[in-house]
RNA sequence: GCCUCUUUAGCUCAGCUGGUAGAGCAACUGAUUUGUAAUCAGUAGGUCAUUGGUUCGAUCCCGAUAAGAGGCUCCA
């Protein structure tokens, strides 16, 4: 007998040998019926594993991430075994799952699928699930493994199996379909009740774009049809609130082709969201020490030169621009780190002026490969709202924790509770991409781990993420569709201070070399924007809006008075506007509900009279009549709602 | 940059195996003076993204270019 224990802590005997399925089978039908795959011991497997002594088990069903994984994994081949029938002689590179479904990356030689072809694909793919195939997993020695793919002509499993031991190689066969695969898998097909073939793009295979292109098919499904529908109204919704069609709806951006593809132009209404959150952070930034200096949107080439980022980048920047007599070569600046450096060197500096908190809202333009341009947030012209801190070495992790502190702020301010911080470190192998000494690195690295691990912060770590000139944490969010997106980012640096020979003269009179800290809490104000645009759908909160307030009177007999309202207000610094037009009230309540104006004033023949105004609030309705010094009062708290003081708690 | 796909009025979209285009909303004009999510009528607006080709004739078929979309690669 073994002894099994369960999640909960409980303990149940079985003979040796038992499967996880009849651990299943022994607790409930139900839960047998549900179950997907086990964990045991922390490692997950086929609901028939035989267990041959005491484990800890967890089985696993559609709620777990594993369970629900396992699944993907396993519709992964499902979609392979549809692909084969449909269209004979593909191969198949790999089929994992990921966040949304999976993918399975196919060579369909001369044919190519397109969305017509998705219907056929889940139809066959439901066809072979009902068929209720059993995954069968096949131990195999490679030469076997080598054999059968090398028949079957599969180059890219041969190429997958090249870089597998012998003795730990298995297949995974379901219907007429056999993969090369570790597994685990699904019980059988049967599960799977619900297929959607999301898109087909293309992938480079292994990742690398000196190889040949595959096609990517991603697909998603569910244990339950009802769950398929669910999700596919989950997604149009978040496409209602992609930033790139609600911030053209709102007039808050626009793209030109004649501008250029990649540099937004900002609209009245945007600008002035931007604009209030360039004064949100420089009232912080106060707070804590910055001082604001302005920077030229172009450099000379010798600046870059210096700073390593001509070459490294140089070829894939916008290229110098010259002057017309002498020739002199100007970059636009890409980043403006190398002017902060130069202002630092301005004069003499000892060890009383650090640390030294240089802050910019910056603009800056990089060339962006033209399939990489995304709406705002990834652009080809943007302002970071960037700061460089000058410091000694022993101040580097007490500054990094006070910038921990005001991005957590800015965060929390601004109601992103769902990010992930991530530790960005070298790659372990190709260490050509950076410059600086091992030393410095590890330095900085260890810089960074401490402070954020003594600031409590949850972070993952990855590796090849960092800078070319240092580590970095980077504060991770997800837009509308799930695609990850850096905002905020801190980056300790010894590597330009040493570049620029910046120095300070110490206590010992001595010169000594500072480290600089990179820091950006949004990262740039397009991107941020774009994310905070599809968090809160364009319901800002009322500090931020462009339009706090609209002023509708029912007729023109009461525009005087409205505008008289509107008058006062603007001297509290209240913005919004009067509509004038001769429209129904009605008319007016829609317009300024779908233009999402938190506050509308309504203003008739009674609140002329009493010299008062009728309040409603956006998404709410009729909140009853007010003086407009009421008004004000309410609109200040509507204000001061949603910001805490950075530094108060 | 690479692969696939898309492009018709300011916006959302119609347009039957090729015979030079329509609607709603928005805009403009007029009427209306309105009480909590769309007043009525009229007017104007398009070399069907651009550009080559096939054809008697192209919004429609083919090629190129541009912009956009989804991925991949890249991201100081």
């Amino acid at each position: 007998m073994i002894s099994v224990t369960l999640p909960d802590g409980s303990k149940r005997e079985y003979q040796k040998g038992s499967t996880p399925m009849d651990v299943a089978l022994s607790i409930s039908e139900g839960l047998a019926r549900n179950v997907l795959a086990a964990k045991v011991d922390g490692q997950v497997v086929d609901l028939n594993t035989p267990l041959e002594k005491s484990v800890e088990l967890q089985l696993l069903t559609w709620n777990d991430t594993e369970g629900k994984s396992t699944f993907w994994h396993s519709s992964a081949h499902l979609m392979a075994e549809a692909l084969e029938v449909l269209y004979p002689g593909v191969k198949f590179w790999v089929g994992p799952p990921v966040e949304n479904g999976f993918y399975y990356d196919i060579d369909t030689g001369e044919k190519s699928i397109s969305s017509d072809d998705f219907k056929m694909i889940e139809d066959k793919m439901l066809e072979l699930a009902r068929q209720k195939n059993e995954f069968k997993r096949i131990p195999i020695t490679k030469a076997d493994a080598l054999k059968y793919f090398g028949d079957k002509g599969d180059e890219y499993k041969l190429d997958l199996l090249s870089g597998l031991e012998d003795g730990n190689i298995t297949l995974y066969q379901q219907g007429n379909f056999t993969d090369l695969c570790r597994g685990p898998h699904i019980p059988n097909t049967g599960f799977i009740k619900a297929a959607k073939i999301m898109n087909a793009a293309a992938a480079y295979f292994k990742g690398d774009q000196n190889n040949k292109m595959l096609t990517r098919i991603y697909g998603v499904t569910f244990p339950k049809a009802k769950e398929l529908e669910e999700y596919l109204t989950l997604l149009e919704e978040a496409k209602r609130r992609d930033h790139r069609k609600l911030g053209a709806e709102l007039e808050f951006f626009t793209f030109s082709e004649k501008v250029g593809k990649g540099l937004p132009l900002w609209l009245p209404k945007g600008a002035m969201l931007r604009e209030r959150l360039e004064n949100f952070l420089k009232k912080a930034q106060l707070r804590s020490g910055y001082l604001p200096v302005v920077t030229p949107h172009i450099g000379s080439k010798a600046l870059y030169v210096t700073s390593g980022h001509w070459e490294k980048y140089g070829e894939d920047s916008f290229q110098p621009i010259k002057t017309p007599e002498e020739g002199e070569e100007f970059m636009l600046k890409p980043m403006n780190c190398p002017h902060h450096c130069e202002i630092y060197k301005s004069k003499p500096r000892s060890y009383r002026d650090l640390p030294l908190r240089l802050a910019e809202f910056g603009t800056v333009y990089r060339y962006e490969q033209s399939g990489e341009l995304h709406g705002l947030t990834r652009v080809r012209g943007f302002t970071q709202d960037d700061a460089h801190i000058f410091c000694a070495n022993d101040q580097v992790e007490a500054e990094f924790m006070k910038v921990i502190d005001l991005v957590l702020y800015v965060f929390k301010s601004l109601g992103f509770d769902d990010y992930s911080a991530q530790v960005s470190l070298r790659s372990k192998e190709k260490s050509s991409k950076y410059i600086g000494s091992d030393e410095d690195w590890d330095k900085a690295e260890s810089a960074i781990i401490k402070a954020a691990d003594e600031k409590g912060l949850k972070t993952v770590v990855e590796y090849g993420e960092a800078a070319f000139y240092g580590p970095k944490l980077d504060f991770m969010v997800k837009d509308a569709l799930g695609r990850k997106w850096q905002l905020g980012t801190i980056q300790v640096d010894y590597q330009l201070p040493n570049r620029f020979e910046l120095e300070y003269t110490g206590a010992d009179n001595q010169k000594h070399r500072p480290v600089m800290i990179h820091r950006a809490p949004f990262g740039s104000m397009e991107r941020f924007i774009a994310i905070l645009i599809e968090n809160t759908a364009g319901n800002f909160p009322f500090w931020l809006s462009p339009e706090q307030i609209a002023v509708l009177p029912i007729s023109e007999k009461y525009e005087d008075y409205a505008n008289d309202v509107f008058l006062s207000l603007q001297e509290h610094d209240i913005r919004g506007y009067v509509d004038h037009r001769s429209e129904k009230i009605g008319r007016k309540i829609r317009d300024a509900e779908v233009a999402k104006v938190p506050l509308m004033l309504i203003i008739g023949e009674k609140e002329a009279a009493e010299g008062k105004i009728s309040l409603r609030k956006k998404g709410e309705g009729d909140l009853g009549s007010f003086t407009v010094d009421e008004f004000v009062a309410f609109a200040k708290a509507e204000i001061n709602k949603n910001i805490p003081t950075f530094g108060k708690n």
